[in-house]
DNA sequence: GATTCCATGTTGCTTTTTTTCATTATTGAG
DNA sequence: CTCAATAATGAAAAAAAGCAACATGGAATC
């Protein structure tokens, strides 16, 4: 059967609409109760359905023909497709429907954003940075450079890097002045005007230290530092939405932790085994987990 | 009728593409047959799919199992609902895509997932109770959760609500020991089987606080919560491969926080001003930026 | 070399879906 | 109003799809 290969498009859910309105009597409750939850459509066996709307099986799969599927399950997939690219709901639900979406667009193009912008050069030479290095410092102050740095330093320690994140912008400035050539300090901050963490950074260039910084371009953080990834995220206007600039931290610290770990090799694949292990001690199905939780 | 059927968010691309690369041979061709045709794979029948791949047909159904479906039909429906969103994704099937390539696309997935299949319902009658809640407590170890949970507290606070995270297991536990009805507590948990965060969940509800739950359907922290977000995103072995449970909880996070945002209104603008107003005496150009850096 | 375990295939059963055919509304012309 | 003609629907059986139980063979382990 090449049918299969033939997909039409179609769109059910206007056809739904359409049959709702102006169908024979068991077509508009079917298509009223697929409405009103899809989900549960998409899920259940035809006779479940047809009990719901108290019609029988087969007049189920005349319906999926009449809207232009080969047959149940082929309606099935289009629904669910449509839900899942119209929103989970199909008949507005309130202010909430959109949230998900709102995340998710946000999300994308900022990792979209990150990881098609980054310098491929510029990273090979951080990784080789802090795999040469003595010791890593995470910089990074506000929340969502916290929370990268703290990532980063998860990362690195996994793959037998030396790493510490501080997020205290006293203590910054105290392992900042303890710096010394060996160390390889990385900074985060979105805007790049966090004046601990540009300190930080400052002085420990002047101790010797090398220092890396996600920031935006042109801030006093990206002129003090000796290698910087430059990134701008637009925020956008709604301050309800919550803002994607960490997802593109986080997506840089993968990036640099994946250079990092490439060029470990082995040894960063016997320690995190054993990391693994220690894990799994405690919990069966650990393999299907992650390092970490 | 409340039968909605718990269907857990599983990213099912990110575990394709992780059994592509290292599972059973068996497994290996039919991850590779799916992910070089998806639209096959979500119209053709068993058998097809089994010829195709050149397996057995149980060995499908089996395959399905290990993707976290519940057979056949049940991924089907997931595929096509990953095809639908993240489509232009899902190509990079084979090893050679960079790493931003790979990251991107895992983080992709990630989130599409948990947005898709999160449950409106649930993260209502979540937002009401953090909402309503006298403190909320986030709870979360081991990487990826700790940073969920430190992200919760600094979301929360910005509306206004009392939070506080904790990352230490004993402080779990002890916190949990002092709660009381009023307070709830949110846990993440990719595995759902970290010993502090399931007992400081038991603890807490025993003395009448609510408890959420960002964590594995079946798990034993799942069982112990009042209310669960069940979701599931494998990891498999490619250890250099990021965790993308991260975007996950990430994004989780995000929705949460947004419905209780939209709960509160017109206070949490004022709040944020505030913040902004503050961050913005030491930042020129403050408006562009997120709160909190 | 024996044993255990794991991945996979074979067979047959169950569930799900569709077809076939009979029955029941519905409509409109006489 | 009545009687086809047609459309809509349902019951039952057939077909298809999916799955479980068991069997087998080969790799890992002792």
């Amino acid at each position: 059967m090449i049918a299969t290969l033939q997909r039409p498009a179609i769109d059910v859910v206007a056809r739904l609409r359409e049959i709702a309105a102006s169908g024979s009597r068991s077509d508009q409750r079917l298509a009223a109760e697929i409405l009103a939850d899809p989900d549960f459509a998409t899920h259940a066996a035809i006779d479940r359905l047809a009990e719901r709307a108290e019609v029988s099986e087969p007049t189920v799969t005349r319906f999926c023909r009449a809207l232009g599927c080969s047959g149940l399950r082929d309606f099935k997939v289009r629904l669910a497709q449509a839900v899942a690219t119209t929103g989970r709901y199909i008949r507005p639900a309130g202010r909430e429907g959109g949230a998900p979406q709102l995340i998710a667009a946000g999300a994308h193009s900022a990792i979209e954003t990150v990881c098609g912008a980054i310098d491929a050069d510029d990273l090979a030479r951080a990784a080789d940075l802090i795999v040469a290095a003595r010791m890593v410092r995470a910089y990074g102050s506000g929340g969502a450079s916290s929370l990268a740095a703290i990532e980063l330093e998860n990362r690195l320690f996994r793959l037998g890097v030396l790493a510490a994140s501080h997020v205290d912008g006293e203590v910054q400035q105290m392992t900042a002045a303890a710096a010394e050539p060996g160390i390889v300090v990385v900074a985060y901050s979105v805007s790049g005007e966090i004046r601990s963490v540009i300190e930080a950074v400052a002085t420990a260039r002047l101790y010797g230290a090398a220092a890396i910084a996600f920031t935006a371009p042109g801030s006093h953080l990206a002129a003090a530092a000796s290698l910087v990834f430059p990134f701008r995220i637009d925020e956008g206007t709604d301050i309800f939405r919550p803002s994607p600039a960490r997802y593109a931290l986080l997506a840089m610290t993968d990036m640099l932790a994946m250079s990092v770990a490439e060029r470990i090799g082995a040894p960063a694949v016997e320690r995190m085994r054993r990391i693994k292990h220690h894990q799994a001690l405690s919990n069966r199905d650990a393999d299907r987990l992650p390092l970490g939780d």
